[in-house]
DNA sequence: TAAGTAAACTGCACCGGGTAGTTTACTTTG
DNA sequence: CAAAGTAAACTACCCGGTGCAGTTTACTTA
């Protein structure tokens, strides 16, 4: 499967634009930089992508479809509630705990921090479908293994609970990653008290 | 008590710093736009701050103080948890759905972003003292009033449903400001979930 | 009350350096 | 040989910070 000599310079691009970004920041980085580490001349970065905002941008939705992408987490009625939400949790914490993830959100972060508008437009484009959490919760709801009068707070809140340990110290560099076993207490202490909230006992 | 014209000077500099960084951030703004802002010359903004570095810590640092003035919010063993913990969360969440904390923590956010080693050094300098929060929940803890395992991590469980609601959103500009109800329910509903999972009955 | 003084403020030119994006003339590659 | 890549110079800026001559302010002395 091998790719166009064109292609191969995009990815390097691409690569390298994630690496060199990450480390300082968008408006930190010149594009002269960019083209030296990707071992490319500038002018084919500018043939691939029009302008700096256009690669970034680039990046951004690449990192929005990685975390859209529902995987069918089928609900189970019969089954226990506990370990069908800890596996949803499991999912998210591992893709919002991985370097790559917090190493591009902290490029976007940085990159929208000051252009609210522009971010809301990114997000309502892809903020049609439905997490596959605010599913399972409104199917655990109608079949009366839940009481939770507000779905949108109640997801709020997992995230809250999640994000608070696995995302947010990590992206300000406060907290190293989470290991594969705080990863896995973290859902468990999340589902615990989420449980203790709203399941019907 | 009238101020000094060096004094004046040097608030009028303070706030449209704010002001001006709190629209583009730190990097995007010219000590030359600001200057003007000011209503100063530039060389009076640099004599009263060194560098344009100088200047964004003392903005930081100002913030930081406001966060951290613990108030006494006594603990009282034979009153009710409920209110008592309502009450703690409400002060925290009032500090941190306020226009100007958003503001400067954005800024203070684009700022340290790619900086995490100056992010660390500022943080260790006032995180010596314990917050009120977990100090009620070790006595409530202590009388055996509540069953928390890791204190530590139920502080960041209550801080992870506030801010999930009332500050990282908003911090973003996906979400206004709560309004006074919304706070007061977004407090109840923390402590309904944590109380749900630690009280003991 | 008038003259003097030190400190602070002003405005502007200036410096060294950096950046996004373009152009050109030439070379490599499929 | 046509499409894509390269290196380097070039445009047209912007920015942090400094130096300096001259002015304002507030306060004091004669």
């Amino acid at each position: 499967m091998a790719l166009s000599r064109s292609e191969q310079k995009r990815l390097d691009i691409i690569n390298a634009a994630k690496l060199v970004f990450k480390e300082n920041g968008v408006q930190a980085t010149s594009m002269d930089k960019l083209a030296e580490v990707a071992n490319v001349s500038k002018r084919t970065v500018y043939n691939h992508f029009k302008t700096k905002e256009e690669l970034v941008m680039h990046l951004v939705k690449e990192l929005w479809q990685k975390a859209m992408l529902s995987s069918e987490d089928d609900y189970d009625k019969t089954a226990p509630l506990a370990p069908q939400l800890t596996k949803i949790l499991m999912k998210e914490i591992s893709l919002m705990n991985s370097p790559d993830y917090i190493d591009l959100s902290r490029v976007a972060m940085g990159h929208f921090l000051f252009q609210p508008e522009a971010l809301q437009v990114e997000i309502e484009k892809f903020s049609k479908q439905e997490t596959s959490l605010q599913l399972w919760l409104e199917n655990a709801t109608n079949d009366g293994l839940l009481t939770v009068k507000n779905i949108e707070l109640a997801v709020q809140q997992l995230h809250g609970l999640i994000k608070g340990s696995c995302f947010w110290p990590q992206l300000l560099g406060l907290c190293p990653l989470l290991s594969e076993q705080e990863q896995i207490n973290l859902a468990d202490e999340s589902v615990a008290m989420f449980l203790a909230r709203y399941a019907n006992s």
